[in-house]
DNA sequence: TTTATAAATGAGACAATTTCTCATTTACAG
DNA sequence: CTGTAAATGAGAAATTGTCTCATTTATAAA
């Protein structure tokens, strides 16, 4: 599940206004598990507001990432989505079928810990992603 | 550094036919250590095979990827990039100015197996990603 | 409540990226 | 050498991403 709640109080919280267009994205970042996309956001949260435009959706995503609240990734098309930069949302992507599996277990703290100290890094979030092949497409 | 070695012969052992304008594009991943768009690639590969064209070169990299020799990733703006997928390629990318470490050593071996068999996944390759602050933006 | 103001917006032009088609060429097995 | 399927280049088309600017609006302060 990438559901991320309280976006609104937080981007209030960091002094800025809530208007209709970015109460219709976070709808639609709250209400889907899925990973969008700008598109995808952007067709959604117009049945909710419907002059929503291209450009408020790249401007809120742009600084939803800013904020740490969202992050950028990639799955296993050449289309830029977005999942909850809070909590563990890793993923197991099938390179053959495009199916993934969400986990939040992650194993990554200690190593997060050496390299921040190791290259002065101060570490925000991370995103661990495995490659391979699916039960269904093993069998194919 | 993301060099590839032996692309040529992984492609020709798969059945796939070695032309000039894949050669081309070959020599540009195996000599560059960045991590490369599908842009870069093409005008590097001109340099070395001038007709190549923009549409070889997005069909290569779509086959490099279903062969899992390579793997598209984000670093911190909407361009598609690529890196190897055979060894350990991972980032600390800096959000706010976009500088990229690599490092190597990664500790999620033991995760990777458990998951595999909860999911009855077969995993060829991970990627690992921190997002945070690096030691120059930290100071401003 | 009203008002002043900076922030945010929508619309659409524009630019860049990605996909697709199709006639032609080519690597390579036989 | 030859036949063949695979691969290619060129450019059209579609999609995605950026930018500008006149207008609107959320919100703090009066």
């Amino acid at each position: 599940m990438s559901i991320i709640i309280g976006l609104a109080e937080k981007l209030k919280r960091s002094g800025y206004k809530l208007t209709p267009s970015r109460l219709a994205i976070i709808e639609v970042l709250e209400t889907h598990p899925e990973h969008l996309s700008h598109t995808q956001i952007l067709e959604d949260g117009q049945k909710i507001y419907p002059q929503l435009s291209r450009a408020t959706v790249y401007r809120m995503m742009e600084l939803l990432v800013e904020l740490h609240l969202i992050r950028p990734l990639y799955l296993n098309d050449p289309t830029q989505r977005f999942v909850s930069a809070t909590g563990g949302h890793h993923h197991l992507i099938c390179t053959h079928c495009g199916t993934t599996v969400e986990f939040d277990h992650c194993t990554v703290d200690q190593l997060a810990q050496e390299l921040s100290s190791k290259y002065n890094f101060q570490i925000d979030s991370h995103l661990l992603e495995f490659q391979g092949c699916c039960a269904t497409c093993k069998l194919s």
